[in-house]
DNA sequence: TTTCATTTGTAGCCTTGACTACATAAGGTG
DNA sequence: CACCTTATGTAGTCAAGGCTACAAATGAAA
């Protein structure tokens, strides 16, 4: 027995593909590329803000910003070691590195405008915050800049 | 030898953090949530889009689209089966369930809606076009009613 | 019908990011 | 100082989402 009518089979296309949208795949790396980036400035900016806030920053309460173990947290601070973001010892609380530092700030500026941008717009804190939360690490300086203009009323 | 003075050690705290926001978890547990749900809602998207346009949806047409090897599209396309999202057999296209096609229509629709916002703004097509495919999915009907409001000139 | 390029599938590996369970260091307190 | 709570570290597991290399099915064409 062959394969039941109703059950399209799959169908020879010579030509390449009516192409929907050049660049689609390109699109799709560069949102993959912006992800991998994601966890390493929400943690050098919630290590900046410790700082200010406590002296210091310590696994623990990194653990309780984010919501998970401390096993995620030194694991995760152990890359971002690794990567040259941060500077720790064991046992030892969790310094920025020069690189950390610069990419703290950008991060908490961007965050800023964009929960800004938001709240601007309407949304209610709560909800803001969490959008926020998601959608800063997605917004390229093009967008940022139209954020910012219309937050000064341009 | 005791530890260097200038290598802060910890430093034990008796109240239980000057809170830097009371719900910082939950928001970040949020985020994480509507993560895994980013891939599920990409590929439903862009399955509609290849049954609308070729009449099918094939395994190499989604590594196309999505820029990865066929075979991560495979075992991705088995966990949104096992999710209940799509229907497929070896060899066959790819099918989209009732469930499958709802998230496609809303993800479809939410998409359109950012990326027109964001244009609308001023940023240009291309950039637009890579932020809003990061965005959308971060994006809650609050800030989308928001959206359309600007949109509709409200 | 046989062949063969294309497509799909399988096996096995890697990294990230999450977890539990257990082990060890730090440092206040009696 | 010894004790004991708190914080940190280690070991081992898991799922998602990537990959390469190789195997098998499809379907068009010779």
């Amino acid at each position: 027995m062959k394969a039941q009518k109703n059950i399209p089979l799959r169908i020879r296309r010579t030509k390449p593909v009516p192409a929907s949208g050049a660049g689609t795949a390109v699109i799709q790396q560069i949102t993959r590329a912006a992800h991998s980036q994601e966890r390493a400035q929400d943690y050098v900016e919630t290590i900046a803000d410790l700082i200010v806030e406590h002296g210091e920053a310590r696994a623990i309460d990194l653990a309780k910003a984010f919501g998970v173990t401390h096993v995620t947290v030194i694991r995760t601070v152990q890359r971002l070691q690794r990567d040259g973001l941060v500077n720790t010892r064991p046992y030892r609380s969790i310094f920025l590195t020069e690189a950390g530092s610069r990419l703290a700030v950008q991060a908490k500026a961007r965050h800023r405008v964009v929960l800004e941008f938001l709240m601007a717009l309407g949304v209610p804190e709560g909800v803001a915050k969490v959008d926020a939360e998601g959608i800063e690490h997605h917004v390229s300086p093009e967008t940022l800049e139209a954020f910012q203009r219309v937050l000064s009323g341009a």
